[in-house]
DNA sequence: TTCGAACGGATCGTACATTATTTGTGGCAT
DNA sequence: ATGCCACAAATAATGTACGATCCGTTCGAA
């Protein structure tokens, strides 16, 4: 068995309906359980998700045209690799499109959307990164509430798979004590701008946070490399 | 036979390479043989391009994760319905990136990529849209000079991807007459701003330049319908 | 006319065959 | 003895064929 083949514990039996084993793979990825630049071998995968090849062998191709998987011919796929170059194009995508969702959101927010935020927003600070999955939850959540309600579902999707994917990496890494307050504050000043209809502040604020987000990722990723690479954070 | 099913007049034999069928698949719904809207049923693809359907389902599923196609659950494959909410959509977006991708062509150009650019303009002045395939090809040719270069590559292909899906809707509407004059000056004052290292000016006709194409195309998409609906234009 | 069961068709899943790549082994030359 | 090349076996992707399942339609009876 080659250094890097992936052994996913349960057999998980009985996922019946189709779409299922796309699903559950597409989830592994972004949860961690497959690792970056993982090979995911179509035998394994059918093994693992208690079904035969064809239905892993087409997940794979669709994961591969969302861009989650790679693939070469006749050699297979692997979970897409992840370095710093990625994480930098997918950020400056972002910083583009988050604001002018940003922008919008201001020009049609109601009262009860700013209570939603705050009342994320609150449970947020409540957490105070205490629990990190959860936190990521939460943030996602947070931001959710400000695209989903675009007419632009283009746009939102495609936030939407950033997002996992940042989801995915950030996940194995800490997060640092001054990008903490950073997000905190951010928060706090983006509500603001949007209960006073400033939407140029907003979509300011929001291109800082996710500019901070990639750069604190990056450096993340910077000292995991130093540290040396291993499978898995301490 | 239902009204909207397809047929594929060559048996276009021997495609063997793998892959073969996705690019096939992809070529004739970005030309526009395969319409939008239309079904599209693996065992007659797969007769189509001489495969077996396991090939196609492939092919298929990886479209569907590129946008090109949807599919609901036991109810087969359709190339995805373009109406102007979708167009709206992806030029939004552009409007947002090719910008950006602009300024820092702006940055690194030499003169020789300016001299290609001024060749790639004479070429589509000299055509003066007398043939509509040839014309879009040469100023996908003008903008992915700008475009190509650029490091990030994500962005890159999403302008390319969406390139394609546009250049599949405007190929079956005609170019207005004050749209072709607007095309034409817009290139000059972007590649006279591209000399004088104005980014802020290429960027500003850039933005510009999308949005007129954008409401171009759902202008002509607005008359087509008004004249009746119709499998391909007059 | 309406409800329901049978039919046809197409997708989805399983199993198998083929082909390509990789890995391991042995012999040969240096 | 060591390094390199050729060849063979194993591994895994790709392609083909078939059966099961689901959906829409049609035909028939109340």
């Amino acid at each position: 068995m080659s250094e890097n083949d992936v052994i996913l514990t349960a057999p998980e039996p009985a996922l019946d309906q189709p779409g299922k084993v796309y699903e559950a793979i597409r989830e592994d990825i972004i949860s961690g359980r497959l690792e970056p630049s993982a090979r995911l071998k179509v035998a394994d995968l059918a093994a693992s998700y208690g079904t035969s090849t064809n239905p892993v062998r087409e997940a794979l191709q669709q994961l591969r045209g969302e861009g989650f998987v790679v693939m070469e011919a006749n050699r297979g796929a692997r979970v897409v690799a992840i370095d710093e170059a990625f994480v930098r194009d997918i950020i400056e995508i972002e910083v583009l499109i988050e604001p002018a969702l940003t922008r919008w959101f201001v020009s049609i927010v109601t009262d009860a959307d700013i209570a939603e935020l705050e009342a994320a927003q609150a449970e947020i600070e409540a957490l105070n990164f205490s629990d990190p999955q959860r936190h990521g939850q939460l943030d996602t959540r947070f931001h959710q509430l400000i695209y989903d309600r675009h007419y632009n579902r283009h746009a939102a999707d495609l936030w939407w798979k950033h997002r996992e994917i940042l989801r995915a990496i950030s996940r194995r890494f800490p997060t640092s004590l001054s990008r903490r307050v950073a997000v905190l504050g951010e928060h706090r000043e983006l509500i603001a701008c949007i209960r006073r209809q400033d939407a140029e502040g907003a979509a300011a604020i929001v291109a800082r946070h996710v500019e901070g987000s990639g750069r604190h990722i990056i450096e993340q990723m910077g000292v995991a490399k130093r540290n040396g690479p291993r499978k898995r954070p301490a």
